[in-house]
RNA sequence: GUGGGUGUAGCUCAGUUGGUUAGAGCGCCGGAUUGUGGAUCCGGAGGUCGCGGGUUCAAUUCCCGUCACUCACCCCA
């Protein structure tokens, strides 16, 4: 017999978080919800699909996400609709729909979840991303700008990702930005030559880009480039100024990069981001900033805000062993024998429903073969159960780790196991 | 979308100027040890050499194509 089907792959890009990395995944999330909610954020769940045109108007049409990275299909009656490539735009269009008066208690809103662009996939590049990102709706006071960096960088510190560093740049409102380009424009024609053949198209199509270029010669063709931070207005000037004094009052460590330029449209006033060294060529891990006419855009009544989009799984490559907490004891069945097994199989019950975790493996039969499983299976205790103990109305506690036996009451067993597990955790904690 | 690298056992990789039954380590299964795991020793299973075509008496090896993975560019978290 020839086998003919071919296995079933994975899409390109597309990952699975298997057993082995949850534990990671688990306390990077758990740090999430905890810190968004001690700084008063509340979690919204929105959709991981919308109508294609939330995107298009809200990114931006120009950007790349929307020109060319969003996975867009037609719904049944032909409505276009598109995998979320980010968060902000569906918690705006949630906050407009619901009606930001009857939504008061959350202006703080923070988000989980997966995000899908089709890009060629590297290392911290998946088509399928996961992030983590907040929005503070509803102030223009710098001390939201300093609150939403401060949630940033201190979830970093958290998980003790090495190698950080914090940007901020001002992109100023609307006017100071056309103002500037006007400059900005003027400048690049003078150097027109000397930028690579992607500037050379970036200096009309959007010339703010063109400082961000990565070419060592366009770095240098731009090196002496208007600054924008010199065309703001004074209350911009201002705001960032105040927010850089809120940064420095909470000791929160940073360097201002004229050249950070973000990649969506709807970003006005401070921006920032932070990248990882410990990270390949993908080491922007967390990164946002103000958008305070994205409401509008989108339909709703004019709205300040400011957040930022985390990426969890660069934060998971980057995050050091140290981090992970030690694990929990639990016990390892080890039952045998025509008495032993069904003896076995209610201590397993009764030492669950006492919310001790307790694990056996039902294909091996001998005492021999179940340690072998308790050992791989990394147990720290195996209870041994077969048909002498059951005659004698008892159990052994082995300890895998010392080899030391002791011997309890079957009848009594699991209740006898827990405060023994408790009483080496307290001793534990106490050392 | 563009470029580079790599596809040989479950995993990490060797592989002879192209030549008979393609190897190692780790892992897995069994035994030494029929009620005590890890260690050691002994034995065993497991491979369309990514796929397709070409050159050749002969291809894992050379050529072309293709797919997959991967790194980088672009861009982004």
């Amino acid at each position: 017999m020839q086998r003919t089907v071919t296995v079933i792959r994975g899409i390109k890009g597309i990952k699975d978080i298997t057993p082995e990395q949850m534990p990671k995944w688990s306390v990077v999330e758990q740090t999430a919800h905890a810190l968004a909610h001690s700084f008063g954020f509340h979690e919204i769940r929105i959709p991981v699909f919308e109508k294609t045109e939330l995107y298009v108007h809200g990114i931006g049409g120009a950007t790349d996400i929307v020109e060319k990275e969003m996975y867009t299909f037609p719904d049944k009656d032909g409505t276009s609709l598109t995998l979320r490539p980010e968060g902000t735009a569906g918690v705006v269009r949630a906050f407009i729909e619901r009606g930001l008066k009857t939504y008061q208690p959350s202006r703080k809103l923070y988000y989980i979840g997966p995000m899908f662009r089709h890009e060629r996939p590297q290392a911290g590049r998946l088509r399928q991303f996961h992030q983590f990102g907040v929005e503070f709706v509803g102030s223009v006071e710098p001390s939201a700008d300093v609150e939403v960096i401060t949630l940033l960088w201190r979830f970093f510190s958290a998980l003790r990702l090495p190698g950080l560093s914090l940007e901020l740049n001002s992109l100023g409102v609307l006017m100071d930005r056309q103002t500037y380009k006007k400059d900005l424009v003027a400048f690049l024609k003078t150097k027109e030559d000397l930028l690579c053949e992607n500037c050379r198209r970036r200096v009309d199509a959007n010339p703010l880009r063109a400082l961000d270029c990565k070419v060592p010669r366009c770095r240098e063709a731009t090196t002496e480039a208007p600054y924008l931070t010199d065309f703001l207005s004074p209350s911009s000037k201002e705001h960032f100024d105040r927010v850089l004094q809120g940064l420095q009052a909470l000791a929160i460590p940073y360097s201002i990069n004229p050249r950070l330029v973000r990649g969506l449209d709807y970003y006005s006033m401070t921006t920032f981001e932070v990248s990882c060294s410990a990270l390949g060529a993908q080491n922007a891990i967390g990164a946002g900033g103000r958008y305070d006419d994205l409401f509008e855009t989108l339909g709703g009544t004019p709205t300040p805000a400011v957040g930022f989009a985390i990426g969890l799984d660069r934060v998971i490559l980057a995050l050091p062993e140290a981090t992970l907490p030690a694990r929990e004891p639990w016990i390892f069945v080890a039952s045998f024998g025509e008495k032993g097994r069904p003896a076995g199989l209610s201590l397993l019950d009764s030492l669950r429903s006492k919310h001790v975790k307790a694990d056996t493996d039902y294909n091996a039969s001998t005492l021999k073969t179940l340690l072998r499983s308790a050992d791989r299976l990394g147990a720290p205790y195996v209870v041994i159960l077969g048909d002498d103990e059951v005659t004698n109305n008892q159990v052994i506690l082995r300890n895998m780790a010392t080899k030391e036996q002791e011997n309890y009451p079957l009848d009594v067993a699991s209740s006898a196991i827990l405060s023994r597990l408790r009483f080496q955790q307290t001793r534990r904690n106490i050392n």
